[in-house]
DNA sequence: ATTATGTTCGTGAGCGTTCACGGAACCGCT
DNA sequence: AGCGGTTCCGTGAACGCTCACGAACATAAT
């Protein structure tokens, strides 16, 4: 269909032998207009396929109808899995998205993105990247000089933006006080990069659990992982050679887990009987790996939900003048127990 | 900052004392404006902060510099690092995204999505949900309304669309050929559901191959799975089932091999010394699988830069008065053994 | 001095909608 | 006949920008 124009609201009142107004009116679905007018403008809509442009409206009406989302790391489970949810809600809200990626969350120009976002009119900005160094205060100061609602997911809390993350500080907890239940005694951990929040949030858990049943927490028994089942597999190496007695880990995500699976694997110790091992994500493969994987869960598809209802209410709030203000939403994980982290061999 | 009103072209004229036409030469780096003028509005426009509405510029210019981009399943591995390269590509060439995503493949109303993407004057849409059942006949009736040119990722070939693929056919070939030349004899394989012509493609690849070697391609050697890890345990243990001496399984895509590993280990074969296995898609963790993972690589980010590059060629000759015509691209896979095909056992 | 050639800038119109207003026609009532 | 109240519909303006044109002025060439 090369060269077709774009049918205009005049065309169908051209055809309808009506005003524009009229054509807007049955579109909108107001009243004032005949019902023998009102069937007969749809029937010609329905011919000629006219499609009102929604471009124009955004401009007439000040609203676009939709989201402007930056995300990172959507190759990645978790991120993929909000965003699949995000745009899901955000539809059904009746939102249209716009993306944008951030591929090297250091060097990115913030403000440039989200003024990009505003440029498009957008009613609401959600903020999908994680927190990793000082993007936070980045953030901050470009939200600063914008004046649609933020949403953020995976941040520490601020009066500024609304925020829904899950519990990483729980998380780790349990991750770790599972593993002192099952009689473990000698606990290596296997990190995300330490500029992630969530991966500082979660070995810090994991040594004040440790601290608080009087288990040793020392360095060596950390490895800075980057996410990558490599990583896993080299962590494990290097803390088993540090650690001869080191009865369990717990590896960050469930990447790194499979990494460590394999390492173990090449050296002879068995998973859980010599070593126990917890996961974290439970990514849909988790379940299959060669010792099926205890690991915690995070709620992807409510987090999506929490986040495009609370960018609703923000945006219906201010549309009726009232002031809108962020809350924070932190949702809980849940530990899923396989047979990764089994009894210790007796 | 609630409250706070956008800034339009006016506010900038009337602080610099000149009219709108010389600021919006001054934001489109037009000539006919004298550099004192320039730096002065350059200057204003600056300490306003004041940013164009890419809105506005759009319904005055007839062109949105934005893309619209239609996926599935991105929570899968292939399809979201394709979004990933696709949303750099675009971003480099100057086009923002704007993303819809099918949840449920089978009932969606292709006309409906195509039509809210160009009623909000994208300049192009990319296609990038698989062929699966008739969904290809649907879009293709879609497309015949839509007067802007479209790129598909994973259909078969047609010349109302511009076409990326990646060569199932061929990998299905390589993966069953490195097979027999392991000196397996009798291969199963497990495919994905079969209304995907992906799945289609190399099964009948797998067939073919098999035929010409002069090896068994009976039914009671192949096993519809749904990409699940899952399914590729189950699979596998039906068809040892039906083959007792069955030497080696083609799985469809790394999640599937990955069910295969467990099954088997479950059922005490070795792999690869009792089953050969060949996977599909190369995602990261299948060198750390508990035997690294033979398997096929698709080009993604190759991918993704040519449906970015074909979709701007079609809009720049269009724009340029040209007639664009759509072109296909099939990018051949790469295989990659590791030990999981290893010989058999002597 | 006159004409041609640039340089710099402003004005009207238009992109495709919706909003706010007002006008015409009809009804029933006094 | 005059009045108020509905019901239905159309006109001007606005959203924020760009395009096409032309005006004003300065400079150079005849």
């Amino acid at each position: 269909m090369i060269g077709k124009k774009k049918l205009t609201i005049y065309d169908v009142a051209k055809e309808a032998g009506v005003s524009r107004q009229t054509i807007s009116r049955v579109l909108n679905n107001r009243p004032d207009v005949a019902r023998e007018t009102r069937e007969r403008v749809q029937e010609i809509i329905q011919r000629l396929g006219y499609q009102p442009s929604q471009l124009a409206r955004s401009l007439s009406q000040g609203t676009s109808c939709t989201l402007g989302i930056v995300g990172y790391g959507i190759e990645y489970y978790g991120p993929s899995r909000t965003l699949s949810v995000v745009e899901r809600e955000a539809n059904e809200h009746g939102y249209s998205l716009t993306l944008s990626l951030t591929h090297e969350p250091e060097e990115v120009d913030i403000s440039g993105l989200l003024n990009n976002l505003v440029s498009q009119h957008v009613d609401g900005i959600i903020w999908a990247v994680p927190q990793i160094g000082d993007n936070r205060e980045q953030l901050l100061s470009a939200i600063a000089n914008i004046y649609v609602p933020v949403v953020c997911a995976n941040m520490l809390p601020h009066p500024s933006f609304s925020l829904v993350d899950s519990n990483n500080l729980d998380g780790g907890k349990m991750a770790t006080e599972h593993l002192i239940q099952q009689g473990r005694q000698k606990i290596g951990i296997i990190t995300g990069p330490m500029a992630w929040i969530a991966s500082a949030q979660r070995y810090k858990s994991w040594q004040t659990t440790l601290k608080s049943a009087n288990l040793s927490c020392e360095k060596g028994l950390v490895y800075e992982g980057d996410w990558t089942a490599a990583s896993g597999y080299w962590g494990l190496l290097q803390l088993l050679r540090d650690n001869l007695d080191m009865d369990a880990v717990f590896a960050c995500n469930d990447q790194m887990a499979l990494g460590v699976l394999k390492a173990a694997s090449e050296l002879g110790k068995k998973v859980p009987d010599d070593i126990a091992l917890v996961g974290y994500d439970n990514i849909p493969e988790s379940e299959y790996f060669s010792s099926p994987l205890t690991t915690i869960r995070q709620n992807f598809s409510g987090q999506g939900k929490k986040i495009v209802e609370e960018i609703e209410r923000r945006i219906r709030e201010r549309k009726e003048g009232k002031e809108d203000i962020a809350k924070a939403e932190i949702m809980n994980p849940e530990l899923i127990v396989r047979e990764s982290s089994g009894p210790a061999r007796s």
